[in-house]
DNA sequence: AATACTTTTTGCCAAATGGCAAATGATTCC
DNA sequence: GGAATCATTTGCCATTTGGCAAAAAGTATT
């Protein structure tokens, strides 16, 4: 749990009590590699914090090619937002790319603690908006570059990630082929 | 101001001596084609409501090359974000591409706002929520697919921007040169 | 250690896109 | 109406990337 209210406490303020409200709430929970935290065309039922790991978002298009919308590292939340708000279906697979362990909050639970802590949901606004804002800023650049400065790029995001996951989500998320992308990692040595 | 409020309400609700104190601090101001909202190296001081017209945001590559992050079309808000909350130099220009008109709020006014309606920060949020989450789903498609592909999802995502405004602007959203979207162009017809 | 399985690299060729420059088309301004 | 300016289209060729299949390297299993 340290490590959940580190995160939580650089975006606003929280009493021992509310902590240990929090902490009533929270779930311990070990995801195996591979294994999805939630699923296209169910809804999302949880919020999740990756305390060890990674875990990606990602979907199939039409042509049934797999598509990496963005990778989630440790110390950040995990919820697939739009599902677990709206409650509608969900578009996109979340899953776990190494072994994960996250701390996990029931809806339930978790619109308790919106109601009940004082300041939580603008926390947790902050937290949202900070996230999402990351993800356009990561994402845009990517388009209009050649596939190397792409993989570039994302080496400089993801630092963290390179030597951790399979080369064929990398090529996933880049929008490469894991062919191209194994001669563009050949080429920059 | 009619837009306006249409547009908050659908995010929460608002009376109308709240309605009537947004609007004193409103501005009303006309931006011709091709000038700029606020500019990359300069804090950005205000929120704006795109009444008619067109917005984009873009930046310059350290190629030079111009890339459009994305349009805002009318009844959107546009700010930029990043640079409004933290007060830091933005990294982006956001420019009208068609003569626009916009209502505006200074930073002041618009703090003022926040503190002052009960439940207008919530409201924010949730319109920023929104936007953000839009964002994200409109360009990660982009960075897969292949040119055709993207300009197809283009005329999709923004139905009624493609005849007013450069082609230029398109290309440089797709991250394609302006001569590959025109042959593209015709090879749709 | 040998086998099966998965991941990554490579070769070959086709298709898509870029770069550059010129031609055409549209619009504005006198 | 004609000149000047700007936007779009097109031709030509170089480069990048994809598609497919096979080889090589790496891992796990027995």
């Amino acid at each position: 749990m340290k490590e959940l209210f580190e995160f939580m406490l650089r975006f606003g303020n929280l009493n021992q009590q509310q902590m240990d409200f929090i902490s009533s709430k929270a779930v311990k929970m070990q995801l195996p590699n591979n294994a999805y935290f939630s699923e296209a065309g169910k809804i999302a039922r949880q919020v999740g914090f990756v305390v060890e790991g990674i875990v990606r978002v990602c979907y199939y298009s039409n042509k049934g090619e797999e598509v990496t919308k963005y990778f989630i590292e440790e110390n950040n939340l995990v919820v697939d937002l739009e599902s677990f708000d709206l409650e509608i279906c969900s578009s996109a697979y979340v899953q776990a790319v190494t072994d994960c362990t996250l701390i996990v909050f029931s809806k339930k639970d978790w619109q308790e603690l919106l109601q009940t802590i004082v300041g939580f949901e603008t926390m947790v606004n902050k937290i949202i908006s900070r996230a999402l804002m990351q993800k356009v800023e990561r994402r845009s650049p990517l388009v209009t570059e050649d596939a190397t400065t792409r993989y570039l790029k994302f080496l400089e995001i993801y630092p963290t990630v390179v030597n951790r996951i399979p080369l064929s989500y990398i090529a996933s998320y880049l929008g490469v082929t894991q062919s191209s992308l194994s001669r563009i990692r050949k080429n920059i040595r």
